[in-house]
DNA sequence: AAACACATTAAACAGATGTTTGAATATTGT
DNA sequence: ACAATATTCAAACATCTGTTTAATGTGTTT
């Protein structure tokens, strides 16, 4: 049956990136795979050819959909804005499309936990699809909005700001996550809530905080290094 | 002999370092971690009680040395400023800290690459040991110099501060880091290239940039945020 | 020199790993 | 309804994993 054909395959993806973004893609056996799925474990080499290739068809699934998601956002603020978004609305939509994709998807954390896996030695084979399908497109469509809001702009100086920005970003969605791994080392995680208070509260309360934060912070560093040229 | 029962254990520890840095602790043998120090593969267990504990002792080697090192710097940057440092100078001690602790030592990609690894979840029981041992003496240290910087600070108002220069500190090493594995896949290198030029260096000049611009980024933001009140 | 604690060694261990097999079952096209 | 194709399944495969063993070597102490 058609319908049943992609179940299996479906199910042993949803399980993998699950799986994957909370135990680490070593950390994860076939058959422990294929018992979350409720398949058998022979289906993983049957439909994916591989654990290895399973990893990177769902990489990519997560990664296009994030990817859509974030050049619709980016695109309806412009047309929104008449072409003339302001820097920190711009922001605003990076950050919030990041901290979604990765703290709110289905198993909670699975988009930046994945993609943090993916940067690790040993999967560059995927970096090449990774800068090509992901980095570029957002990127592009990241640096003309920003351009739009701030049409003074140099493409290097761009490249700065972004990297600025997106670090922050990979940052703050780490300390949510590593503030659940603490979850059972009560002191430990005290320490760690009050070296960073904001951990203390709940995760769209979190999500908020630190979206006004990047905002603030990224937008008063730019008018600060290059300041608006209004006539 | 004294001398040589520190010897395996020491290039152990060394070869630990390296290999795990590289490869990552689940993708290391035992056997593979042997024959690097070139030692039978029963001395880890001899050694070390397991290849866990192995891996413990190598991060906490490493975390203490970079601790100091920094700790140090931040200390002499206040005697020799006479207690009035400026945001910018201490600012720049830790992304130069860092910056040296990751992309210098014994091996090219030590610190870092570990630290990023023992974020992982799954290594979680080393989690306590980091926030204690290493974050925040750090973060203390690095906080009381802040504010010797900017007496009208407050700890929350730093904490999100600091959040977003270790982030973008982070971030810029992992981009190096990343850049290397792509040395391997010409096109996919030539599109980070694209994307973001500072990469195209060297790493001296690399870490030069790198360490200016998150300097005059980040004292942007601080400049916006909180003005200096000087009366 | 004998006794001692420590270190190193090669070999073996038990278990988990990813993958393959070949038969059984279900789905499809005609 | 029948043949052809696609999928599922339990079992077996070879290999690699971390760890242990028991024997041998080494330097120090008595």
């Amino acid at each position: 049956m058609t319908e049943d054909r992609q179940s299996t395959k479906c199910r042993l993806l949803d399980a993998a990136e699950s799986l994957f973004a909370e135990k680490g893609f070593e950390n994860v056996s076939i058959r422990e795979l294929a018992a979350a799925a409720e398949v058998n474990v022979a289906a993983v080499n049957y439909h994916f050819q591989g654990k290895e290739n399973l990893f990177h068809e769902v990489i990519l699934r997560r990664f296009v959909i994030q990817r859509d998601k974030t050049l619709a956002a980016l695109d309806d603020l412009l047309t929104e804005t008449d072409g003339h978004p302001g820097v920190d609305q711009v922001i605003g939509i990076l950050v919030r499309q990041h901290m979604e994709g990765a703290l709110a998807g289905p198993g909670s954390a699975s988009f930046l936990s994945l993609m943090a896996r993916q940067m690790q030695p040993g999967h560059s084979h995927m970096a090449g699809t990774f800068f090509k399908e992901m980095v570029a497109p957002v990127y592009g469509s990241f640096s003309r909005a920003i351009i739009a809001a701030r049409p003074g702009l140099k493409q290097e100086q761009l490249s700065w700001i972004s990297a600025s920005i997106v670090g922050q970003i990979h940052h703050f969605i780490m300390r949510w996550q590593k503030r659940q791994d603490l979850e059972s080392d009560p002191e430990s995680l005290q320490i760690m809530l009050r070296a960073f208070p904001p951990l203390g509260f709940s995760l769209s309360e979190y999500s908020e905080q630190v979206t006004e934060h990047i905002i603030r912070f990224s937008t008063a560093a730019i008018d600060g290094m290059y300041p608006e040229v209004t006539p």
